[in-house]
DNA sequence: TATTATAGTGTATCTTTTACAATATTTAAA
DNA sequence: TTTAAATATTGTAAAAGATACACTATAATA
């Protein structure tokens, strides 16, 4: 059987790029310039090249909506249903992507083709969005959550060097709920992935918090969160 | 941009079907009947079908080769390197599937469509593998430990009714290590997901052990073994 | 009835998690 | 210079969960 013998689906990868801006977990998403779903939100996203690989592709697409290239990047699974895509059979991978405090400063957020917008949204008012994305989104969403608790995924949020304080937030922000200081910090100390630097944040106008760095793998497993406090 | 404007990938699926059989972890490899690989063992697979969804597709490949419909059954990873298929470009849908003792005595295993063989292996004793197989296969049992350790899946090895030791042993084989008999019971009974029938396993020579049956879901995330025993 | 083979069970110790509030350090204002 | 404001930092006792460890129970069979 030759590789062109019956009609194939075609194969686009679709990218979940979240940031925590202003306290918030936020989504990037772009607004279609053309049909299907024309004048629509959706996630960033589009065919697979036939010399590029999946990552390669998704890549790609981060780095021409965000201009960025080095974030944390992760498959999350493959949608195949066969009525997602008007035009015909479309199979999507899913990657979804983190980007730092850092990076986020850098972004300059652009148009490109068949895009005529793109913003941030915030997880709590997301417009209505095209295709399937609404369920490829919660699917990203509740893996986001399971990394946090699971792996220091967290980390890829933050910049080189962070307070125990900042990294304590996003866990507040992500999980969405408030955690004990006390018990957070004793915990996270004691996994041995952190290493103080000698520096302390300087910009503050009160006693000024202790500046870490991480210095684990992203993404490793470790079990960070039991469920401390409230 | 028409969906057939430029060449597109061709789309695969392969699918990982584990069982315990004589007490140990196998799997399930067909021989390739064409090239490439012809001759060479290989995960059972073949190409998506332009009216068939994903899971579709993993579930007729699984029926083909072994005459059963309804088992375990999970989308693993989808693997598209440019090189893994020297006909061209190809992208692969991995999927898992576990098979329960029952069902693996109701199993006949045939030969279909560019297939010449098909038989189980000892994952301690695996032959060579055709294209990137021996990777995915590899990914896969990463993926059904960790599935032991979080979630109920071990029940899918089991038939109905089953004892504490049959779990036990499957725990054992597959996570490769030795557990505490009363430290596992302890735990799995604390769980709350078993219900014990009143009967007891009849065909034994000794003193017979109580059969239990599962009440959860089937997948459901538990943290099951924290260390259980030497 | 004695043997064989596996089923079934309890407890003390250690580790981890939880709940909970006072002191320390800096800047800025009085 | 002192005081107020803001956030950083720290400890402990109780509860829950994990671990290590060995003997008794029950049925079939010799």
């Amino acid at each position: 059987m030759a590789l062109k013998d019956y009609p194939q689906p075609s194969v686009t990868v679709d990218i979940i790029i979240f940031s925590l801006k202003e306290k918030k977990l936020q989504v990037l998403l772009v607004k279609r310039d053309k049909e299907p779903f024309k004048g629509k939100w959706a996630l960033p996203g589009g065919f697979v090249r036939i010399d590029e690989s999946l990552e390669e592709a998704a890549k790609r697409e981060l780095h021409e909506e965000t201009g960025i290239k080095e974030v944390y990047l992760e498959q999350l699974y493959t949608f195949g249903g066969l009525k997602r895509d008007p035009r015909g059979r479309v199979i999507t991978v899913g990657y979804f992507a983190l980007i730092s405090s850092e990076d986020i400063e850098k972004i300059k957020l652009r148009a490109s083709a068949d895009v005529s917008d793109v913003r941030w949204f915030s997880m709590q008012k997301l417009p209505e969005l095209s295709f399937d994305h609404d369920k490829i989104l919660a699917y990203a969403l509740k893996r986001l959550k399971w990394k946090f608790e699971y792996t220091t995924v967290a980390f890829s949020f933050l910049p080189k060097k962070f307070t125990l304080t900042q990294l304590q937030e996003i866990y507040e922000i992500v999980l969405n709920k408030e955690l004990d200081k006390r018990n957070f910090r004793k915990k996270i100390l004691s996994l041995g992935i952190l290493k103080t630097t000698k520096e302390k944040k300087k910009d503050v106008s009160h006693r000024p918090p202790e500046l870490y760095t991480f210095t684990g793998r992203i993404g490793e497993i470790v079990e960070i969160i039991s469920k401390i406090g409230s």
